[in-house]
DNA sequence: CTTAAAACATGATAAATATCATATAGAAGA
DNA sequence: TCTTCTATATGATATTTATCATGTTTTAAG
């Protein structure tokens, strides 16, 4: 469902909304070290998210990603759509083209509940908030 | 989640769990047109499940895939755990090694119970059972 | 017993995804 | 201004997954 550049993607961001700020910024191969990820895969992904306004960046000597105001509002789902687009998020468990509630595949009336809700929590909430769960160690973007 | 592999088996078990049996026995060619995916990989796919003997098969004039009443009571994860395991099913949403109740990711506490309904369906339900949804009409394997 | 129709087994190719490497551009500090 | 640090852009390689092709074996029918 997800390719690992949106798993990487929030994982990382999530990262860098814990601890990076303005004044405190990370480069990329850091972020990639301490989450366990490949470095240049991260830088990529990274480039990703910057053009698109997910993640902030500044160039030269201190630089490095960080999320503003703004960014810190957004949703995980802004991640996802933004590294691998929303298609391939709601497309069909079993591969039925064109299924949909009027045409629905045979787990259907199973999966798509499941995936509303996840859809929706991934869209109402913030990713300060999630942040703010890791922050206060009800889980996890790393172990060890 | 699920690999193309997974999820054209599904379609064409259930194909085969409605419109097959031991006297009316279809070849993986026919299933894979009429369901529209690639022969080749249908064929290769079914010899997997026959082999985990998820269907039966014989060889000759009139040969091709069916299920016996034993395969008819199995389920769809029986399916998914013989072409994919069930290890990638059940991994972490957002590649955390090791994610679980315990050490859980970010967005694990709103995927695991998602998943675990859909585990449980999939395990609880019988491909028969699924079989005659879309035999009434209520779901579909493939479409026109 | 021969033939043909299918599954079966194995391996080759292609496509997609993930990973790595190099060169360029821009920003900060000396 | 110059140097250095780090993002950016682009392209190359590797790995995985999906797809295709070939030959062999089994079974039923004539």
């Amino acid at each position: 469902m997800l390719s690992n550049q949106s798993k990487y993607a929030i994982r990382a961001v999530l990262y860098l909304a814990i601890y990076a700020s303005k004044n405190n910024k990370i480069g990329s191969k850091k972020v990639a070290e301490l989450i366990d990820i490949p470095a240049p895969f991260l830088a990529k992904i990274f480039q990703t998210l910057s053009r698109e306004k997910i993640i902030s960046s500044t160039k030269g000597p201190n630089g490095g990603f960080y999320l503003n105001e703004n960014e810190l509002s957004k949703n995980l789902m802004d991640i996802i759509e933004c590294i691998d687009g929303l298609e391939s998020f709601k497309s069909c468990y079993v591969g039925l083209p064109r299924c949909s509630d009027e045409n629905p595949c045979a787990i259907h009336h199973i999966a798509a509940p499941c995936r509303n809700v996840l859809i929706k929590e991934l869209t109402e909430r913030s990713i300060q908030n999630f942040a703010q769960d890791t922050k206060e160690g009800k889980s996890f973007i790393f172990l060890k």
